[in-house]
DNA sequence: ATCCAGGCATGCA
DNA sequence: TGCATGCCTGGA
């Protein structure tokens, strides 16, 4: 057990609950939470605004993979400052201070966001906590059980008609594939970002929006700008006159307001659009 | 009862 | 390139 200290402000409620992640859990209203993080169990507790204290069933080489979790390298103040370019981003800002990128294990994230495609949230950590329940190793912290997320080889020969009985739907040959073929770029990603987005959208079943993603959160590439109905209902809002435009541009448009940072700009202001459904109209205008 | 959700692949202009 | 349609499921 130690502490881990931010300089900023961490918010374990809008960091774990904001949608970017689907298997941690609270049960004392955030301020703790209690998720599997690749091989072990990470407890993470809420101290004051700045601190958190973590613990796990597994210490060797905890630090690193809690640092490289929380993306303790960012310069968190800076980003801030950056994508503040006008009064709208300043607000947005503010709203969601303290809400921090996490940087997830790979498989399992890239896995969530391809059950993620015309989903919800609550039905993406149900798709999740099935496949680890069913197919995860068990392991034990503080006298409680928790499931490890399957690797691949415990998923190898999990067939599509299965996973459609877990309620996958069409996502379920998209989910097969991805387990089958698990292509070589993925162990050892691709250093140009633009080619490995390319990649990525060459596997069956994503496109764009979970390559840019899988991109963001599970490789840490936080200069991506995913583009889902919200982030299409608010930048056409804000930054188009109410024009529709397509998602395309919209993703042009996120990168070049905001630049190497674009991926929490997105976080943010996805996690502002959640919260104030009234602004954006549900279903927007063709 | 429709409708549509944190999309994607396909087919067509 | 841009747009329409079907796809599974389940919650409103």
């Amino acid at each position: 057990m130690y502490e881990l200290y931010f300089s900023e402000i961490f918010n374990t409620v809008k960091t774990f609950e904001c949608g970017q992640i689907f298997r941690f859990e609270s049960d004392d209203s955030g301020k703790t939470y209690i998720g599997a993080l690749i091989d072990r169990i990470i407890k993470i507790t809420q101290k004051d605004p700045h601190t958190l204290i973590i613990s796990s069933n597994k210490n060797s080489n905890l630090e690193k993979i809690v640092n490289s979790f929380f993306r303790t390298n960012d310069n968190y103040i800076d980003m801030q400052k950056s994508i503040k370019i006008d009064s709208l981003m300043k607000k947005v800002v503010n709203y969601s201070n303290g809400l921090h990128l996490l940087n997830q294990d790979n498989f399992e994230c890239s896995i969530s966001y391809i059950l993620s495609q015309c989903s919800n949230i609550p039905r993406i950590k149900r798709n999740m906590k099935d496949l680890a329940k069913l197919y995860g190793k068990s392991a034990i912290f503080e006298e409680q059980e928790f499931f490890l997320f399957p690797s691949r080889s415990d998923l190898i020969d999990i067939t599509e008609e299965e996973f459609r009985d877990l309620g996958f739907g069409y996502r379920a040959k998209y989910l097969r594939n991805f387990i089958k073929n698990n292509p070589s770029f993925l162990i050892e990603p691709i250093l140009d970002s633009e080619i490995f987005n390319k990649n990525l959208q060459n596997i069956e079943g994503i496109g764009q929006k979970v390559a840019d993603c899988i991109q963001l959160f599970a490789y840490g590439d936080i200069s991506h700008f995913p583009v889902d109905t919200w982030m299409e209902k608010f930048m056409i809002k804000y930054y188009n006159d109410e024009k529709k435009i397509s998602k395309k541009k919209i993703r042009e448009l996120g990168t070049s307001l905001f630049g190497k940072w674009a991926g929490y700009a997105q976080e943010f202001i996805y996690y502002y659009a959640r919260n104030h459904p009234q602004f954006f109209p549900s279903k927007l205008k063709k």
